[in-house]
DNA sequence: AAGCCGGGGAT
DNA sequence: ATCCCAGGCTT
């Protein structure tokens, strides 16, 4: 039997809000376009990794006009090394609708905004409540975390239905009269308080309420499903130098990394080396067989489904020409001209690497 | 329902 | 090394 909480729950978390919430760029009477994009780049990103970003790209693209107007490119190029560029693709493509079909004006109607694109259950109920004062409960990692231990409840956070799970205890604790900071307030808490490890209950404003602190079992939960190391792979990257110009591809528009540029790469089979898998692949390239490439530099990164493990290799060539069109698109840079492309993070190392040694090993 | 999609900070 | 974060889309 859960305690009987009413408003007196989000009474004590308001109360709690209000006197330690940190100060944010997107908080303080923000239009919603500025929740908005808040929003979008909070998901799945801690609060310090966005903040940068955040003041970067609103000053870039203030309103919805500026970035309808804007090349997607440009919109890349401004998420470049935050990750989850969908994100970014279909906010541009977001603000385009509400540009054309909403005269400018975001939706305030939540069945209306969650039809555009990258508007999910989360999306819309935090930018409608906190933008436009809807009565409707966002559930993120931070509130089924601080739900899990306030009814000890056992349902484990990252299944598939944990959202579906939560979703109704959180509606049922939200306040009617100030659903925007109310959300806010159950992520604050989650972020500051009822983090995932060592909780700090003895500060926290709803202690009084929560089962798990009753039976000091907080620090187990919440249950959490088991899932499968990510598989490592050996890629190798080339750095192609062709009379000071450097090649840059740009990855398809869609998957993985959709739309970024990069340094040429290939993925290394286990019957070569480094050398022979950057021998074999420029020569696939350029049709040029007697390249000796350089070792540069090794680079380690993770993605969520598997872990890189990155030779890099430094290549003059003797041509420009490619021998197997590769249908991407590619460009012979200058060095400097090579930051104005957006490039994920591994390849902003790439760059890092190659304008440290002058472009040379 | 399960898989895909980044990156970095904390532990 | 592992966890996990202001999740959504595709299949």
């Amino acid at each position: 039997m859960r305690p009987p909480l009413g408003p007196a729950f989000s009474t004590q978390l308001l109360l709690w809000f209000d006197a330690h919430q940190r100060a944010l760029p997107w908080r303080g009477a923000p239009s919603p376009y500025a929740v908005w994009v808040s929003e979008v780049m909070l998901q799945q990103t801690r609060v310090e990794s966005a903040r940068h970003y955040y003041e970067r790209f609103m000053q870039r693209f203030p309103d919805v006009a500026a970035l309808a107007q804007a090349d997607e490119q440009d919109v890349l190029q401004h998420w470049a090394g935050l990750g989850y560029y969908a994100r970014a693709r279909n906010l541009h493509r977001a603000a385009q609708i509400v540009s054309r079909e909403h005269s400018g004006k975001i939706p305030d109607d939540p069945t209306r905004f969650a039809s555009l694109p990258g508007c999910g259950p989360y999306i819309t109920a935090a930018v409608q409540s906190i933008a436009f004062g809807a009565p409707l409960a966002a559930v993120d990692g931070n509130v089924k975390r601080v739900l899990a231990r306030l009814d000890a409840d056992p349902f484990p956070v990252n299944h598939t239905r944990a959202h579906r799970h939560y979703l109704p205890r959180a509606q049922e604790l939200l306040s009617p009269h100030r659903p925007g900071d109310h959300n806010q307030a159950m992520m604050e808490l989650g972020a500051l308080i009822c983090t995932p490890r060592n909780p700090d209950c003895p500060r926290c404003p709803v202690a009084a309420f929560c089962t798990a602190r009753a039976q000091d079992t907080a620090h187990r939960l919440p249950v959490r499903e088991k899932k499968q190391r990510a598989p490592l792979r050996h890629f190798v990257s080339v750095i192609l130098v062709h009379r000071r110009r450097y090649l840059l591809f740009q990855r398809p528009a869609k998957g993985l990394l959709g739309g970024l540029w990069e340094f040429p790469s290939t993925e290394r089979t286990a019957q070569e080396t480094a050398q022979e898998a950057c021998a074999r692949y420029v020569h696939a390239l350029t049709g040029h067989s007697g390249a000796v490439p350089q070792h540069a530099t090794q680079l380690q990164h993770a993605y969520t489904h598997f872990r890189l493990h990155i030779d890099v290799y430094y290549c003059p060539v003797p041509s420009r020409a490619l021998q197997a069109p590769t249908q991407l698109p590619h460009r012979w840079l200058p060095l400097d001209d090579v930051a104005d492309f957006p490039l994920s993070s591994v390849n902003q190392k790439i760059l890092r690497w190659a304008q440290q040694h002058n472009a040379r090993p």
